[in-house]
DNA sequence: CAGGTATTTAGATAATTACCTAAATTTGTA
DNA sequence: TACAAATTTAGGTAATTATCTAAATACCTG
């Protein structure tokens, strides 16, 4: 559990928006575009970077960061990078911050 | 609950030392520079910078940000700043990364 | 009120982060 | 193999954060 790193990947607010959009994707995903989407994978950048309003590259190093913090996970299918929470890792910062910090 | 501001507020090492200092003074702090100690109270400015090994003003200024995303309580005792933990907080922290991010 | 101590505010520069475009890479497909 | 789509990597500038010194405030005490 690297704490700072963790935080680090928090702190800014698209990045955070992000978590919370892939909390429930098909809430904010239009459907088409999750056409791929299955809850084993996420969602894929290009759509990320869509709903953020952002450049591709800068979504993709944001999505970068966080899995490297370990609150998303990636996986590559074909030529798609899909990338979902870490749910595990997100309860582990909700009890170190209680029980830790 | 301003997630963001309290996230940007934690992620710099130093902050976070500070933060984890606090939640035992006197094993952190020499016990001679906690005369005017309470739990109540804290720890004032210039003994954690001196433990932080940052200048003053850097460390004012760190503390501040903290007390304005609400995680440190901030007494003004005479010429004296104390700071301490916001308990309460910090569980609102983990409680809203628990549930709602 | 004068001097002293603690803190805060100002003002600067260095370092880091944000975020873009262009180029390179990866993978699917004709 | 060659082209197209998705992503990543490089490289650059703008914005923010880090952190210092100097100056200004606050508050105590004789």
């Amino acid at each position: 559990m690297k704490l700072l790193e963790i935080i680090k990947s928090l702190s800014n607010e698209t990045r955070l928006n992000i978590l919370e959009w892939l909390k429930d994707p098909f809430n904010h995903f239009p459907e088409e575009e999750l056409s791929e989407y299955t809850p084993e994978l996420g969602v894929c950048v290009s759509d990320i970077a869509k709903k953020a309003g952002m450049s591709i590259p800068t979504v993709s190093d944001y999505l970068k960061t966080m899995s490297a913090a370990n609150i998303l996970i990636a996986t590559r299918r074909g030529q798609w990078t899909y990338y979902r929470r870490n749910e595990k890792s997100i309860q582990e910062l909700s009890e170190f911050i209680k029980n830790k910090l």
